[in-house]
Order: C-alpha cells, then structure tokens, then sequence
DNA sequence: AACTATTTATAAGA
DNA sequence: TTCTTATAAATAGTT
C-alpha cells in the first residue's frame, strides 16, 4: 500500500514474508483497539504465523476466556465443558459421598434413625455393640502399657515420643493414590509456565505474543 | 480518518458508534484476511459489539475450534488455572473431610483405634455406648410401632405410607453436622467456603459452581 | 449505501 | 528491529 501496490497472495520471499507479517499484525491490533475504544466492542484476536509463533490481542475489558464462552454459547462449540464438567461431576460424587458418611455417623450416634426399619436397627445395633467391645478391649489394652510406660519411666526420662503421640494423617490419600504418592505428580498440578510470554507494551492494550510448544 | 481526525474514545452517539462498528469491522477483517494470505498467518478474530452481537473472522486455512485448540495446548492452562485451582482445592478438601468422615466411622466401629489415648478411647466409649442406648430405645420404639401397626392391618387394609417408610435422606446436611459435632475426632470437618464461588441456588442439587475471571 | 476529502497504513528502502 | 516516505487504503462526515 505504498510505494507501489501489491497483489494479495502469499510473500514468497520469508524474510520480506516476516517484516510485513509483523507490521500489518501491528496495524491489525492497532485498528482491533480502536474498534474496541470507539465502539464499545469486545475483540479477540487470535494469529499463528507461518512460523508457528502465536500472537494474541484482547479487548481490556474481557478475558479471552470469558470471550471464549461467550462464543460457545453463542455458536455451540464446546471446548471447556468436558474438562470441567468432569470436575464437577467428581466434586458433586464426593458431596454425595459425604453426605453418606455424616448420615453414617449420625446413626452410628443413634441419630436420624428414622430411616431404618426394625431389622436395620438391629443389625446397627449389633454393629454397634460389637464395635463398643473392641475399643473397651483396645482402651484395657492402652492402660496396660501406660502402666507399663510409668513403669520405665523410673529408668529413662520422659519420652516425649513416647507410645500415645498424635500421628500425622495420610495426607497422601487425599489426592485418590494409596500411599507413598510420588510428588512429582503433585506438582504437576501447577501450571506451565514454559512458554515465551512477550507483552507488547504499544498502545497500552492487551497484546501478548506467544511461542507455540 | 478522513473528512476530519477523530479522537479515539468511545463514540457517545448509538447510530454512529454502529455505524462506524460496521466499518471498522469490515475493514478488520479485510486486513486479517490480507494478513493471511500475504503472511500465509492463521488468524482468528471474535468480537461482541455495544448491542451483543458476535461477529468472527475464521482464516481459511483453519476451524476456529482448531485454532483454540491450539491456543489451549500454547496458554490455555493459564486461563484455565484460577478457575481449575480453585476446583483442585475444593476437590482436595473434600477429599480431606472424607478421609476423616472414614476414619470417625472407623474408629467408632472399633478399628484404627491407634492413634487414640486412653482419654480419647474412654470418651469415644462412652459415646458409643450412649449411642448404643439411643439405638436400642429406638428399636423398642419401632418394634412397638410395628405391632401396632399389626394390630390395625385387620381392620384396614396395608398402608403403604405406615411407620416403616423410608425416607429421603437429610440433603441439607450435606454441609455440615445438623448437631452434636463429635467431639472425638473433629479435626477441620468443616470444609472451609471462603473461596469466591458462587452456589447455584436454583435447583436445590449440590454442584458448585465458580465465578468466571 | 455512496461519495470524497483527509487521515492512516504500509511497501520498499535505508 | 526501527525509521523514513511516497503512495495505497481506510474511513469520518456528508449526501
């Protein structure tokens, strides 16, 4: 467009390909800018170049996130849905989950009982009674070795470590592995940041300029 | 840009503003479109005008839902990772909570009864055995129940909405212990709801769902 | 939707 | 990459 007119159609020299490449994407988000000012608008632009190097601009007033739902729901396509909903999905199993376990207590409390029928009762009751004998078997046992532990304090000194110290949880088993979870795994669960994260600080918009993988 | 500079602000008078919109808009995607086939680029370009309207720009050498896709795999995580984050840490607590629902049951089931001291063991005892008390006047209120209900099966004829119903489920405990929190092994039942998300009220299920951006 | 005076974008060169 | 500048293209205001 100046110094002499060109035809449409694909630059074959790469170098002359890239200079203009790079300055129409300039004018191009320059102009995406404007359009968002003056008219109140909310654009997304999104551009791969021949190179493979990802370019983006966005409007301040959006993310392109929001942009992208707001176009599904507008045309239909589904990006995000099924990772999300799967999330969902877990979280509502394990609210269901939870709620039998609290229901389970409860009864085990002799609480909400209403549900359950006579023979229900009964078998809970026995469970229950059979559960008492074990832990007044298990606190015999405890005050047996507690008088065994004062016992040998006469000998040693006080063992803060001693046999009655609070243990730490299996906090391994929060994330669904059984033990002894490798952390590795853990931590992938931060984002990757490896990419090139470039601002564009021109014209005070959003533009940003990434490198694909 | 012609006839006169303008200042680029937003245009206060609607019939102008989607006027120039309109304009603007054609000359952004001609340009894209020149960009892409110049710089053989892909380029996509979503915008929402004052009024909601979506327009989009697709090269056409690529879907726009390719061209997220790549946008996904290249910074989609970054987008996502508030919004996931937040999900994980639900997913996690609940995950917690649950273990520890277990492990109560556990314990008072008579098993895992290790990391308990003989105070804690005699408290949970005690428990138990006052629950096995609740448990037992309960069967003894049911069984009356039931006779009673014998007694009136010859007069009329079986009610299916008798004593002996099941009910549904305490769904909005789900949440949070209704009463009597158990002293025994209390340790952060509660998740904690301090994040910003917001409860889908309508509906009454238990699926939690997270403000966008 | 067209027109057109002007502004803006940019191709080629440095 | 950035700048320069002659020229092509876009467009604001008008019809």
């Amino acid at each position: 467009m100046a110094r002499g007119k060109i035809q449409i159609k694909k630059i074959e020299n790469q170098t002359n390909r890239q200079v203009t490449y790079s300055k129409r994407r300039n004018g191009l988000f320059k102009k995406a800018n404007e359009l968002t000012v003056l008219c109140d608008a909310k654009v997304s632009i999104v551009m791969i170049s021949s190179t493979g190097k990802l370019h983006e601009f966005i409007s301040p007033s959006i993310t392109t996130k929001e942009l992208f739902d707001l176009y599904q729901k507008t045309i239909g396509v589904d990006i995000w849905t099924t990772h999300y909903e799967k999330m969902q999905e877990q979280l509502r199993k394990l609210k269901d989950v939870n709620r039998n376990l609290r229901k389970e207590i409860r009864q085990r409390m002799g609480e909400s009982l209403n549900d359950l029928n006579y023979e229900q009762l009964e078998e809970l009751m026995e469970n229950v009674d059979n559960s008492l004998k074990l832990i007044r078997e298990r606190k015999y046992k405890v005050i047996g070795n507690q008088i065994e532990t004062y016992k040998k304090k006469d000998a040693r000194q006080e063992n803060p470590y001693g046999g009655l110290v609070e243990q730490e949880g299996d906090y391994n088993s929060v994330l669904g592995f059984p033990t002894g979870v490798p952390h590795i795994l853990a931590l992938r669960l931060q984002p990757n940041n490896n990419h090139h994260h470039h601002l564009h600080s021109g014209g005070g918009s959003d533009i940003t300029t990434f490198a694909l993988g």
